[in-house]
RNA sequence: GGGCACGUAGCUCAGUGGUAGAGCAUCACGUUGACAUCGUGGGGGUUGUUGGUUCGAUCCCAACCGUGCCCA
């Protein structure tokens, strides 16, 4: 017997750890059946499971679990990345705690600390990516640093630097002052800042007046190399060409036309500081502008500036600047304004574009190949709108600058010699074999400091965690992976530069469809984050209501191209509704329905020809559902099966059949009442791993009483089922549903037990009242049913029924005014639908355009309302 | 500025060119041997606004209003 709740904190863990133990997640590499496999999109090791987290790998493991079960082959790849800066930042911090500082550390010395640390901290977001229930298959769990990956990443820097598209480069990157590193485009964000729009008077050379430029920083003023106008502006036409004067500093600097310039926007003239600004950068090209680099690496002035700047921070350098050109009355205007100002994803400092040396990917090249192949459909994205935003991205690539100032990563393989030239190779060795071969001797080489961006090693992900460079079974079996499943977030990182890699080194794609899914916000629509403090953990929630409530939540809401907005409440929703299961579990053990195998075009009762039908139906449906990545109609159509037809109709029609004498139909009943259930549960297996695995054992006997794990099960079969007594039982669920309703509007207590009565109707409901006379009576709570005409005396009250008159007695209860009020409002509603329906066949266009079927299904409807009006006007005059 | 979503019951969201649904909330009745983590029933809608296409629009199209996001 099963215990009176279902307790996910008591099982939850226990099932896991046998499933792990059991080696059930493991891919069956020598099987010959189709592959299907997936590659986790690796999170940080850093991380913690957030709610993003556990919508993605929930969907991915109910695909996962679910292509298992469908007898593929299949491998979920599993494993985490480095993540630079953030372990960096972790370990840093917890240096700092013991008075270590980065800085006093060797290199080695400090890759050490952060190994220890990822040994003894690191990964605990796979331990929680286990509480979720997810079955990846962590033999083959990988680390971005791994020996083998890195040696890809080696492999893949080196053929891409001999290929010409890795180079070393003085560009502009963003660079972040207080993690000293640059970082990637994608890293940064613009934030929207109220600041201050200064207005400074240039004097022109020679005494030809002023020119007035607008700038939101005036410090950089210091780096300017010429100021710039638009060629069509009329109020400086005659100055281009001239020099300006460069206040404070005194220089002469060039007036210059350019298209790039806003005419209605400040003063129409604005600095021009190439070495600090992106689009001044590309001005300067244009025009041969010098470079004037005023920053060091922590953003303060160097030595470029004048003396008494040299050494200040970029905002004490602003006010001093501000002060002195007040002072000098250089300075005609200032006012707030609203601009975008850089900021730093993880630092949250303030980015400066800074000229640096940086090695480059030449992304262009690669985005050909990428871009062709999600035109050609070799890879598909689900929702298929996002492949515009990937396009648009992937068609306006920069340069990806790959180099990090880090200690943690993937050192770059080259190598300097003495006079600077350069060896890239995988191996040191190798190196010095190509230096030998320069130089004609051997010389001192030394290493890039550099690291490379975790996501050039993320990128190689979908084949590096396979063992290429090899041509290993796994790569051959598994690649390219079926599905990538990720946030919309993450098509810029991971998507983009997977495919972009993956092309190029495997000449195939990495992955035949990208779903991308939802992102999870709060229940107000608002994006979770730590600063706005409305971050819900799933950790909590998981231990509040279990992992499969939580799961079933996530997977319910999955719905394509629209947010989720996450309630506790919801979840608490889902945690009933498999209290629910339990029970019903529960009452089939008390019925003894034992599990045997069942042929359904043998099946004689007519509810369960009827529950069969349902039940392929909804088989059929969920199946389509997953394999659509519908993955709220899955969870729908099983909800809805389970609770409002299987639990609410069959259930309850099974108890009459039990006190029945018919020893056939009960065990009939018995079997296909388990048989039901077994699949039902097999097929909430992929959202509900563990209840359901739970079950499958507590309840053996009812389920179907195979020793074999639930997750080793075999997803339910098609049946051929018969629907042709489906009106019949559609009609007498209405005739209950119909009785039910007037009982309540009449105000009979639920437990009161009443008299049904009826006479003249349809043959269909003759049957009906001859053959299901139990069902009824237990279903509706009424002792009695026989046919017998109105009376008012016996307080006869009329249910509103098409396929007859039937009358419930309610004498005693029955009050006729409120009777006639009813019998009023059921007419009005009527009413209202006849005149809407007779408003369409009266139309002579709508006769003849409108297609028979239609014409003819609006006919009927008339002819039934038409008769519920006769039916209860006749009532309401017997009333009197 | 460019682009993409979204607007349906009090709330959260499905859905469909022909009768608009669910869950939660709410109200009434109820503890009948699976389940009060429950059952039965009710109330609650000008499908954002205005036009267009159509016999017919909540659905398709356009504009507008509002909300959110991405890119610059």
């Amino acid at each position: 017997m099963l215990d009176k709740y279902y307790q996910p904190d008591l099982v939850e863990e226990k099932i896991y750890k046998q499933w792990e133990e059991d080696g059930d997640f493991k891919a069956p590499i020598g099987s010959k059946n189709k592959h299907y496999s997936i590659v986790i999109p690796p999170p940080n090791v850093t991380g913690n499971l957030h709610m993003g987290h556990a919508l993605n790998n929930t969907l991915q493991d109910i695909l996962i679990r679910f292509y298992r079960m469908r007898g593929r082959d299949v491998l979920w790849q599993p494993g985490t990345d480095h993540a630079g800066i953030a372990t960096e930042m972790v370990v840093e911090r917890e240096l700092k705690k013991q008075k270590i500082k980065k800085t006093d550390l060797s290199r080695e010395e400090f890759i050490e600390h952060v190994w220890k640390w990822k040994d003894s901290s690191g990964n605990k977001i796979i331990k929680q990516l286990k509480r979720l229930g997810c079955s990846c298959d962590w033999s083959r769990e990988r680390f971005t640093l791994d020996e083998g990956l890195s040696q890809s990443v080696r492999h893949v820097f080196v053929k891409l630097y001999k290929d010409g598209l890795v180079y070393k480069d003085k560009r502009l990157s963003n660079w972040d002052p207080k993690l000293k590193t640059t970082i990637s485009d994608l890293e940064v964000i613009q934030k929207e800042v109220t600041g201050t729009l200064w207005y400074i008077d240039y004097e022109i050379e020679n005494g030809d007046g002023h020119i007035t430029i607008a700038t939101t920083r005036p410090e950089t003023m210091l780096g300017d190399t010429a100021i710039a106008v638009h060629p069509e502006d009329k109020r400086y036409t005659d100055m281009v060409g001239k020099f300006a004067i460069l206040p404070i500093v005194g220089k002469r600097i060039p007036i210059v036309a350019d298209e790039y310039v806003k005419i209605d926007q400040g003063s129409g003239a604005v600095k021009i500081t190439p070495a600090h600004d992106f689009n001044d950068y590309e001005l300067g090209k244009r025009h041969k502008l010098k470079i004037i680099n005023i920053f060091t690496e922590n953003a303060e002035l160097n030595e470029n500036c004048p003396k008494e700047y040299q050494g200040l921070d970029r905002y004490t350098a602003r006010e001093k600047i501000v002060s002195e050109l007040k002072e000098k009355k250089f300075l005609s205007k200032e006012e707030e304004n609203l601009h975008t100002v850089p900021y730093g994803d993880r630092s949250g400092e303030v980015i400066e574009p800074l000229l640096t040396d940086q090695w480059f990917v030449d992304a262009k090249k690669l985005s050909i190949e990428a871009i062709n192949n999600v035109k050609n459909g070799n890879t598909k994205f689900i929702p298929s709108n996002w492949d515009k935003v990937y396009f648009e991205w992937m068609e306006n690539i920069q340069p990806w600058c790959v180099s990090r100032q880090l200690i943690w990563g993937h050192q770059i393989p080259a190598w300097y010699g003495p006079d600077g030239n350069i060896f890239v190779e995988e191996t040191r060795e190798e190196a010095h074999i190509s230096a030998n071969k320069y130089y004609g001797k051997d010389v001192k080489l030394v290493q890039e400091d550099d690291v490379l961006d975790t996501w050039f090693s993320s990128a190689l992900w979908p084949f590096s965690t396979l063992g290429w460079p090899e041509e290993t079974a796994e790569l051959e079996k598994y690649y390219p992976t079926s599905a990538l499943v990720t946030g919309f977030d993450i098509i810029f990182f991971w998507v983009a530069r997977m495919m972009m890699m993956g092309l190029y080194f495997t000449k195939k794609v990495p992955f035949n469809e990208v779903y991308v899914h939802a992102l999870v916000r709060d229940e107000k629509g608002q994006k979770m984050s730590k600063s706005k403090g409305n971050v819900i953990d799933p950790l909590v929630l998981m231990d509040e209501f279990g992992a499969d409530a939580l799961r079933m939540a996530l997977c319910s809401m999955a719905a394509q191209g629209r947010d989720i907005k996450l309630s506790k409440q919801r979840i608490e929703g889902y945690k009933n509704f498999i209290n629910k299961i339990w029970n019903a579990v529960k009452l089939c053990e008390l019925n003894n329905c034992f599990y045997q195998e069942i042929d359904s075009k043998k099946t004689k009762n007519i509810f369960n020809r009827w529950i069969l039908s349902e039940y392929e139906n909804c088989r059929s449906k969920t199946q389509l559902a997953i394999e659509n990545y519908r993955f709220n109609e899955a969870a729908n159509e099983l909800y809805k099966f389970t609770w409002n037809i299987f639990c609410d109709w069959y259930l309850e029609f099974s108890k009459v059949i039990y006190v029945s004498k018919n020893d056939a139909d009960i065990k009939e009943t018995r079997n296909i009442t388990s048989y039901v259930l077994s699949n039902v549960i097999i097929m909430f297996h992929p959202i509900m791993p563990f209840f359901t695995e739970y079950l499958w054992h507590q309840a053996s006997k009812i389920l179907k009483n195979d020793p074999i794990k639930i997750n080793k099960s075999e997803w339910p079969k098609g049946i051929s089922v018969d629907e042709k007594g489906n009106k019949k039982i559609n009609l007498l669920l209405d005739l209950i549903s119909s009785i039910r309703s007037t009982r309540s509007e009449m105000n009979v207590p639920a437990n009161a037990e009443i008299d049904i009565n009826y006479s003249s109707i349809s043959n269909e409901l003759g049957t009906i009242f001859d053959e299901q006379r139990e069902t009824i009576q237990s279903l509706t709570r009424s002792r009695s049913i026989a046919e017998k005409k109105f009376s008012k005396d016996e307080g006869m009250v009329q249910v509103i029924f098409n396929d007859g008159l039937i009358y419930l007695s309610l004498k005693g209860i029955i009050d006729f005014e409120q009777e006639k009020n009813r019998l009023q409002g059921s007419l009005l509603k009527i009413e209202k639908e006849i005149n809407k329906i007779n408003e369409k066949l009266d139309s002579k266009n709508f006769i003849q355009n409108a297609p028979d079927e239609i014409v003819d299904e609006q006919k009927n409807r008339q002819k039934e309302y038409l008769l519920s009006k006769e039916k209860i006007e006749v009532a309401i005059k017997s009333l009197g």
